[in-house]
DNA sequence: TGAAATGTTGGGGCG
DNA sequence: ACGCCCCAACATTTC
């Protein structure tokens, strides 16, 4: 009899699992095995993830059950319980799949190497990316720091790509007497009742991200291109937290959308490229963080490390709290703070927002981020942030600043998105529901709105604001 | 995956 | 009839 542990991480799945498959294949026994620890101080796992994390756990231990096994859960430092388990169940071997987040490769490392002096076969596997981030480079045989090639020597080598594996078809026995901490234990879910609005936007675990792609792409994925930048409209696919779980990989994604839609989805004028070329993103973001593991807290730009950002903790938390006094800011912000999620196209805009206009450093904003948003992921969030900072890699030039009005005129046409979430203006015209602070008096009266007082003031200039940010960012660009 | 400033063009009003 | 001016519409440049 031998026995494994097959540790789940971020992988909250059971197929296109390389470490479970594995298990399943070579031991008799195998305990399927999450432990609860925040490894990384600075990041900690943030509320709304930790709602999606309780829930896709739920739908793992189902699926488990579902294959006569068990998902034992454990809480504290992943080497003491791993050690405890070995030791009480003679556990010759431990696999998990890569995960490239800065903390983890060092502890995983570590741990592999603990293990392995105490003559356990300890055997990890691809992780969820489409190439390794050593194994992309550029002529020079240094990592990207910019998408397009990035992304053409992502596509090229895709048939080095390892492709998506099935469930195993059997789950070899959980050992009698290994005992698991209760779901509730975890503590995961919210005190206060912050959540309950997230359960009727999204439903965690392997099952639904699946079904969810699947109808998107076989309902909205011609479209992608134009109506992904609608706020209002369901024209994008939602997968990003079913993916920083790791209850879909990325790999399934592209196999799926390749055979729906054929191998034309790697050309250009294709719905399915743009939605393809988001996943490489994805990708790109997860390189960028592994080759330079200190972005997510350091700008990848030097020349911004001194930069004075402003500190302005008012002006924080009316950004936080979506109470900025212009619509399409505030829109966002609320929808983050009640579904748990914020449409990209607003979060560029919210981004541009908080670091060009109001001056305050992109790493608030991606704390804020990373503590509310569902999909929250140290790479992504990291890369986006910078991007939209103008102080990472392949960043907006720095004159790029979003003007909130034109930017609603474009993508809210109808303002139904601020008539969702800004409800107490809902009743202003169109012409004025997109800056309020200029309504004539009468049309405010009309539509019960009081500036100051229902509805706040702006607070910042729009001009003042994007003038400041020119010369500022200007002057970071030319040091050194 | 920008916005604003500046330049150019052409139609129409008007002396 | 003609030149001049205004200004919208569009294009280009600059930040």
């Amino acid at each position: 009899m031998s026995t494994a542990i097959v540790w789940f991480r971020r992988d909250l799945r059971l197929t296109d699992h390389r470490a479970l498959k594995e298990a399943c294949a070579k031991h008799d026994c195998v305990i399927p095995l999450f432990i609860h620890h925040d490894d990384d101080s600075s990041w900690p796992l943030g509320g709304a993830s930790q709602w999606w994390l309780h829930h896709s756990l739920k739908s793992l231990s189902d699926s488990l059950q579902a294959k006569r096994s068990q998902l034992i859960l454990a809480v504290g430092e992943p080497l003491k319980v791993l050690t405890q388990l070995i030791a009480d169940h003679n556990v010759s071997a431990v696999y998990w799949n890569r995960d490239y987040t800065p903390v983890r490769v060092k502890n995983d490392s570590e741990i592999k190497a603990t293990l392995r002096r105490n003559q356990i076969d300890v055997e990890s596997f691809i992780g969820d990316v489409l190439h390794e981030p050593w194994a992309i480079q550029n002529g020079q045989g240094n990592p990207f720091k910019v998408f397009t090639p990035f992304w053409r020597v992502c596509v090229r080598e895709l048939s080095n790509s390892p492709p998506p594996l099935s469930a195993p078809r059997h789950v070899p026995p959980c050992p009698k007497g290994v005992s698991s901490r209760k779901l509730n234990d975890l503590m995961l879910l919210p005190k206060l009742a912050w959540a309950d609005q997230f359960e009727d936007h999204f439903i965690p675990g392997e099952e639904q991200a699946h079904k969810k792609l699947k109808k998107f792409l076989s309902n909205s994925v011609r479209d992608y291109g134009e109506r992904r930048n609608f706020p209002d409209q369901l024209g994008t696919s939602k997968l990003s937290p079913h993916l920083h779980f790791g209850e879909i990989s990325p790999r399934q994604v592209l196999a799926e959308t390749v055979k729906q839609h054929g191998e034309e989805v790697f050309q250009k004028e294709y719905g399915a490229e743009n939605f393809i070329r988001e996943v490489g993103w994805r990708e790109f973001a997860i390189h960028v963080l592994y080759h330079f593991p200190h972005t997510h807290s350091k700008p990848l730009d030097e020349r911004f490390n001194q930069f004075a950002w402003r500190k302005d903790s008012k002006a924080l938390r009316a950004w936080q709290r979506g109470q900025t006094g212009y619509p399409i800011i505030d829109a966002g912000m609320r929808e983050l703070w009640q579904t748990g999620w914020m449409h990209n196209r607003v979060r560029m805009i919210v981004a541009s927002f908080l670091t060009k206009n109001l001056g305050l450093s992109w790493l608030h904003g991606a704390q804020w981020f990373h503590d509310t948003l569902v999909d929250a992921d140290l790479a992504a969030n990291s890369l986006g942030w910078q991007w939209a900072a103008g102080c990472g890699a392949d960043a907006a030039p720095y004159y790029r600043i979003f003007n909130p009005i034109l930017q609603t005129e474009r993508f809210d046409p109808d303002r139904a998105y601020i008539r969702r979430f800004v409800p107490e203006i809902a009743q202003l015209p169109d012409a004025w529901i997109l800056k309020p602070y200029e309504a004539p008096t009468d049309v405010l009266k009309a539509a019960g709105v009081s500036l100051g007082k229902t509805y706040p003031l702006p607070i910042v200039d729009l001009k003042e604001s994007r003038d400041r940010a020119l010369g500022l960012w200007k002057a970071a660009r030319s040091e050194q």
